[in-house]
DNA sequence: TAAAAATACTCCATAGGTATTTTAT
DNA sequence: ATAAAATACCTATGGAGTATTTTTA
């Protein structure tokens, strides 16, 4: 880096002194709006103009006026003290949480349980506020997060398993499974189907490879009742899953927050314990959480709190 | 005026730490670069944090980095800093006549004799210095260089019959008239024409109205002869006299510019002494005479003071 | 002569320096 | 253990105040 001596000393008070004496074209009066005498007035002026090298105001004892130098930077000087009130207020606002953007991770589906309400809410309480969505895998997201490219996460939390050293976590959610049927099966009578029956009848699944833990868990719990589940299909997402299931291939276990999308010729019915209850989480970077991501996060976190579950912050794994 | 109280005490010196801060990230090499020692660094950025009401800077012992307030301030600052820094060399430059505007006003006869030559050495000598011109009867002229919408007039003198309180003036040219005749007409044949003989010719003069003063100086020149002139013809301009001698209406009298725009059919001779010699000056408000200003005077008066004539400034009237 | 800006001086607030402590890795 | 920022305290520059002089309309 080179060294760049700064030679210049001059300062805002510089500017703030002759907008005031261009406006007043007088001293006195000028010296009096600024709450001080008129000599020491004078002799800034008189700096201001040395600095520059250029008479910026013409006066005798009888009357003062911009030259036109003076008037070039008159208005030049009140932009400059407009721009650094602006700036202080816009930075402040950033730091308080009313302003700036926020970029947020999360991953599909945190957006169906909580965060298509969050933002809602969001959007309502912080409206200076932009926020930038990157739907990503839960990896991807701490990589992201950790190298400063998210400013939060929304993650699902498989405990154990992740890597979470440096960050804080919040839980915003924790989904039960509910199973989902065609119009009219059997099964649909009960009102709480019991899991060894429904893990009895042929099954739709998402594929291993797109949440090897949850998969493994998923299928150690059908098999609580003795017999191998029968995977008849496997599906890429929670939508094609369900038109599966329209179609009569099975049925399918998916998050309870289907419920907000019912999907003709399906009927979703809770299943006896025993299924993995999906846990998602918020996550940041260790001591950065700012206040308006915090108010992200508390927002999400809402529905859990009113739930009745203890919302008590987990420690970081 | 409302009194707005300066509660603000912020100055550009925490703007330029607050740079050098967020550049280096390092509060210690920062002040190296600033020339000062860590701890007042230290200072003045919280100062500046304080009066901003956020915190531009996350700082722990190992590492400091920008918060999004403080990424925000950054660029505003870079700005502001640049802004003040060009305003000053603009300003300097107005003042040194580098760069700025001229608003000129000046009468026609005056373009043709210096302006038309002057324009173009200013316009390669001050190319930053935008030129506004106003051509304006001498009066009017006046008016708006009092009024302060002209920085210099470029007027026809009349001693003693102007007044010019208030006002500088510099002499720029001193043009004598020259006799046009249709060519082949046998007072061409001299090659200095006497005035009697001109004025016993049929002549073209300019109106009345449009010069008085100068009209009426004329007309006593031409009656020295003895005879009173026949005006045979009134013409509103130089080349409407000219076209109406090239056709035969008679001779006129032109300034001795003409010999720049020669017109077919029309010869041009100087005359004997007694015919009155225009005087031509810039005028400016006193002691306003800026340098960029000045420079056009100067070049306006340069045939003068190449011509020998001594190019000393007039008095005030 | 009168109004206003410029000098001349005095003072003190604060920017900046030095020495040391705290903090976090 | 170490690097770096924060704290404590001191110094002195220069911004601001008071009194006076200069200027010019």
């Amino acid at each position: 880096m080179i060294d760049i001596v700064q030679i210049l000393d001059m300062e805002l008070r510089h500017l703030r002194y002759f907008v005031a004496v261009a406006e007043e074209l007088h001293f006195g009066r000028a010296a009096a709006r600024l709450h001080m005498a008129q000599p020491p007035l004078s002799m800034q002026i008189r700096a201001l103009e040395e600095e520059i090298g250029a008479r910026l105001l013409a006066r005798n004892s009888r009357s003062v006026r911009l030259t036109p130098a003076g008037e070039a930077y008159l208005a030049e000087a009140r932009e400059v003290l407009a721009r650094v009130e602006a700036a202080g207020r816009a930075a402040r606002r950033i730091g308080q949480g009313e302003a700036g953007e926020i970029t947020a991770g999360y991953m599909n589906p945190v957006m169906d349980a909580v965060l298509c309400r969050a933002l809602a809410a969001f959007r309502q309480e912080r409206p200076g506020v932009a926020l930038r969505l990157r739907e990503l895998p839960t990896p991807a997201q701490l990589d992201e997060l950790r190298g400063g490219r998210l400013d939060v996460a929304f993650i699902r939390l498989v405990r154990g398993r992740q890597d979470l050293r440096g960050l804080e976590i919040r839980l915003v959610a924790r989904e039960p499974y509910v199973l989902a049927l065609p119009e009219g099966h059997p099964l649909a009578a009960h009102d709480v189907v019991p899991l060894d029956e429904a893990a009895a009848e042929p099954l739709i699944l998402f594929p291993r490879a797109a949440m090897p833990a949850l998969h493994e868990a998923m299928l150690a719990a059908l098999r609580q009742g003795g017999a191998e589940p029968r995977i008849v299909q496997e599906a890429p997402g929670k939508h094609a899953s369900l038109a599966l299931v329209a179609a009569g291939f099975g049925l399918c276990l998916v998050p309870a927050s289907a419920r907000d999308w019912p999907r003709r010729g399906v009927t979703l019915r809770p299943v006896t314990p025993g299924l993995p209850v999906v846990e998602m989480a918020a996550a940041w970077r260790e001591g950065e959480l700012a206040p308006a991501t915090r108010v992200l996060v508390d927002l999400a976190a809402a529905d859990l709190a009113a739930s009745g579950l203890a919302s008590s912050d987990l420690a970081s794994a």
